[in-house]
Formats: structure tokens, sequence, C-alpha cells
DNA sequence: TTCGTAATAT
DNA sequence: AATATTACGA
């Protein structure tokens, strides 16, 4: 029914190649067209990288090929291509004036399967066809259980390994059916790239993590020869890692009742005005995790795409004004429990208070001094409450005053209570830029919503769940675990899970080896 | 049957 | 180290 196919079932060359171009400059698309007219192809334009996308999504199977500029106000062309990528599986040719190494590079680290320079050759346009053909040939390669009987394995590693296939895409083919026919004796290995495992976080993510189960992940996924073990052991993993993500949000929020403890030890008696807040009739949110705030632009589906580690400290994770540290200093990925952020302190518990505990002060913070920075902190935020005379019937309603990091009510019998405290995020008075700092753009939230694979906020994917069910599955030693659910954990979730070597493969790239 | 888990193998 | 396999109870 595509063209594509058409491509492979008649060898023939591909005239009336459906061609999508992209780019903001008309004289530059007007040539584009022109240029594509004339070899042939059948082209479809637009100015917007968002049109391209929506007209992508209306459209599935009506593109073979997306030829899209990089600099365009509304959404730069690696965007596009990372999306495109995720979304569906076209080939995207890049096109810039930028003949810049960096931007080539980055191009293609975002998917792009080839970079042409501004002004384009028709020549060049010519040929592009060879990508649509290369990719579905490559489409059905990769679905090919490779059972190679050289032991690649041992001494490549896999960055080698994916090179090379990549290079060789042509010329392998023949390779590995006769590698097929000469008879299965190892099994096929399945290695999980990001690639892999982003189709399988849209496929939790779809039926929500509560039911997500190794058969419906591996139907959705639509993976050629992924079996149910497969999806298994690495939904095993996946949970596993989740826990672990829990168990730190847990350590974590212990430590905030110790604040607490301490605030009253200091006598700070207003403070204990401003809220018992009903146990039992919200969820938590636990610790550090809790309080960084995600910028509502990062999709889930972002998280992964990017062929580049996810950089914690790009800036994004900002608190009410506040930049957090590195998250590898607040927690988990570095398994480093020497690296505690604050001092212990043993104590009681004591009744749940509003804890204002989202001020994060590293480790080695120069001239931090625990008690009278957390008291400071704890006077700012009463007096500042006082100030604004919010009554404190009202600190639930108003989120804005005061944000409140809860969501879900617990009506949970089984929900253990006991150890529970809610928290309030305090706004950060003295950051001038404590306003903008937690805004969102309405425009991103509205575009994430319709991405296809329903790409969401990490927050969502924790809560995708529904209702007060907890992020784990089923089981009862979670019960009184606090909920690691916020959006800086399952980065970490996502990202204790790929490896250095994993994370090096590209979009395509995933093989199946012996 | 399938699932989740832990133990164990590769 | 990562993934697969297996065993077993639910």
């Amino acid at each position: 029914m595509t063209v594509e196919q058409d491509i492979d079932a008649m060898d023939q060359f591909p005239l009336g190649m459906r061609v999508l171009a992209v780019d903001d400059d008309q004289t530059c698309l007007r040539i584009l067209e022109t240029l594509l007219h004339r070899c042939q192809y059948h082209v479809t334009t637009t100015d917007k990288a968002q049109t391209a996308l929506e007209l992508l999504r209306e459209n599935k199977n009506k593109f073979d090929l997306v030829i899209s500029d990089v600099d365009m106000p509304d959404m730069d062309g690696f965007k596009l291509v990372e999306l495109v990528g995720l979304e569906m599986d076209l080939p995207v040719i890049m096109l810039s004036a930028h003949s810049d190494p960096k931007y080539v590079m980055k191009g293609v680290k975002h998917g792009a399967c080839d970079y042409l320079v501004k002004p384009v050759r028709i020549e060049e346009l010519k040929n592009i066809w060879q990508h649509v053909v290369r990719k579905s040939k490559f489409k059905k390669m990769k679905s090919v259980v490779t059972t190679s009987g050289e032991s690649e394995g041992n001494s490549d590693q896999n960055g080698v390994r994916a090179n090379r296939k990549r290079k060789d895409q042509l010329e392998e083919e023949d390779e590995e059916q006769d590698e097929q026919e000469r008879g299965n004796e190892k099994k096929a290995r399945v290695i999980w790239t990001r690639e892999l495992h982003n189709k399988f976080l849209a496929a939790v993510d779809h039926v929500g993590v509560k039911n997500a189960v190794p058969k419906k992940i591996l139907e959705l996924m639509n993976v050629d020869n992924l079996t149910r073990e497969n999806v298994g052991s690495h939904l095993q993993k996946f949970r596993l890692a989740l826990k672990k993500i829990n168990n730190e949000a847990n350590q974590q929020a212990n430590m905030d009742s110790h604040f607490k403890q301490m605030s009253s030890l200091k006598g700070l008696g207003s403070f204990h005005h401003y809220r018992p807040i009903p146990l039992g009739s919200s969820q938590f949110h636990g610790g550090a995790a809790t309080m960084r705030h995600y910028p509502s632009n990062r999709t889930l589906a972002g998280m992964f795409s990017s062929s580049l580690p996810c950089n914690h400290n790009d800036g994004g994770y900002m608190l009410q004004g506040m930049p957090l540290p590195p998250l590898e200093t607040l927690h988990i990925a570095n398994n480093n429990n020497n690296n505690k952020a604050f001092p212990s302190f043993t104590s009681q518990q004591s009744s749940p208070l509003v804890s204002p505990n989202n001020h994060f002060v590293p480790e080695g913070h120069q001239g931090f001094s625990p008690r009278l920075e957390i008291n400071k902190r704890l006077e700012d935020w009463s007096s500042a409450v006082l100030s604004n005379n919010i009554p404190q019937s009202n600190l639930h309603s108003k989120p804005d005053a005061l944000e409140w990091n809860m969501f879900g009510n617990s009506t949970s019998p089984n929900l253990d209570t006991t150890n529970q405290t809610s928290f309030c995020r305090d706004t950060d008075f003295g950051s001038p830029n404590a306003a903008q700092a937690d805004s969102f753009d309405p425009l991103q939230m509205k575009q994430q919503h319709e991405n296809i694979l329903s790409p969401m906020t990490v927050a969502q994917l924790l809560r995708s769940s529904s209702g007060n069910e907890r992020l784990f599955m089923g089981q009862q030693k979670l019960e009184n675990g606090f909920m690691a659910s916020d959006t800086g954990s399952l980065d970490d979730i996502v990202n204790s899970m790929m490896t250095q070597s994993q994370a090096e493969f590209s979009e395509g790239d995933w093989v199946w080896v012996a």
C-alpha cells in the first residue's frame, strides 16, 4: 500500500514518492518544492514544523519521507526529527544552512537519516529515495533474529557492533538470512536499547502502570520476534528500578520528618498552627523527588528519544526559582549512601505537620548550618503565610500561593498512614524569579497532549494508574512506603535502566544477537 | 494460562 | 553486567 512497499515489490524507481517538505522560509520552501517536483516526487509543503507534525499524525502512512529545515521558529528541526522518529518510522532528512559538523552530528544523533546543506542541489534530492528504501528494508531487518555464529559478542563492544551494522546494512542482508537458515542453535538475545525501551515505556504508559503485564506490553510494542519472556524479564527489571526509587524516596521522607522534629525542638511554635492536614486524606509525594519541578515540555518519550545522555543539570529542574542540584547529588543514581544531603537526626515521630522541606542544600554547601538554615526558612515561611493572611482552611485550595504537592485521594484501607506527613511547597520568597520559575508554556502543554504516542510528563506516568492506585504493582510490601512519585525519580528509573552502551545505540540500531 | 518473583544460568 | 530461563505459588 505504501509507496515504499511498492518500491520494494516492484523494484522500480520511486516515482511519486511522497515527500513532506518543511521550511519556515517561503523562498526556500518554494525552491525545495520545485526541485522535488523535478525529481518526480509527490510533494507536500508546510512552513511550520508543528503543522508538519500534525500532517504526519493525521496521515499515517501517507508520507514516505520528510525533509525539514533545521532552524524554524516554532520548533527546531531536531525536535521534529526526534518526534517523527519516535512516533512513526519515517526517514527524515535535515536541511540547513549550517554546515557545522556539530549541527550535522546533532541532526544525525536525533535520528536524521541525512543532513543536507543549503543550497540543496537537485542531484542530492534525486537520491533521497534511497533513504526510504533503506528504511523499509531495515524495518524488516530488525525483526530478524540473528543467531550469528561469529562470536562477536565477546570481544566487540556494543557500540562497535552497532556501527558496523549500520554501515553494512545493505550487504548484510544475505549474511543474516544465511545465518537464519543455517539453523538457530542459539537463541537470540534482545538488547534493550533506548529505542526499544521507549516502545516498552510507551506501551506501559498506554495501559497504565497498573495494568502493564508482559502480554499486553508485547502486543502494544508490536515488535517482531520479541517474546513475552523478553518483555517479562524487562518488566521485572523495570519494577526493580521503581522499587529502588521508592526506597530512596522513603529514606528522604524519613529525613524530612527529622526536620519537622527539629523545628519543634527549636520552639517554632507558630509553625504548628498552619495546618494539620488530615492524615489519610491525601497521598503523599515523598522526599526531594517530590519537589523536583519538571518542565512541562519534557515528555516521557522525549526523555528517551534523545541519544544523548540525560543531563540533569540542564536547568530544567527548578523549584520555585531555586535550581536544584544535579540529580546525582540528590539520590539514587549514584547509589552513594555516604552522599547524604542532610545530616541525620534521630527523633521520634511527632504529629504530622506541614513541612516546608523543599529547600535542598547539597552537602558541602558553603556555610551551611542545618539548624540555622532550616529554622530560618521555617520562620520565613511562617511569617509569609501570616502576612499573606492565608486562612488556614484555604491552604488546600490555594495552590497558587502554596502549591500542594499531593495527588489522588487515598481511600485505600490498607494504606498505612502512620508514617505519612503531608508536605507543602513553600514559595521562594527571596527569589525574583519565583513567579516565572514555576510557569509553563500552555502551548507546549497542548502540544504534548497531541502527541500520538502519548508522551507524557513523568508525573503523568506516575499517576497514570489513576485514582489512589500506587505505582507499584500490586503488593503489600509497598503499602507503608511513600510514593516515589515524581519526575526526577522516573528520570532515574529510566537512566538506571539504561546503560551507557545501550545509550550509544541510535534509533534503528537495536539488534538481536546470539 | 498468565503473572510476578526469586534464583540461577548464560 | 544484562538478559534469559526456570521454578513455583497465586
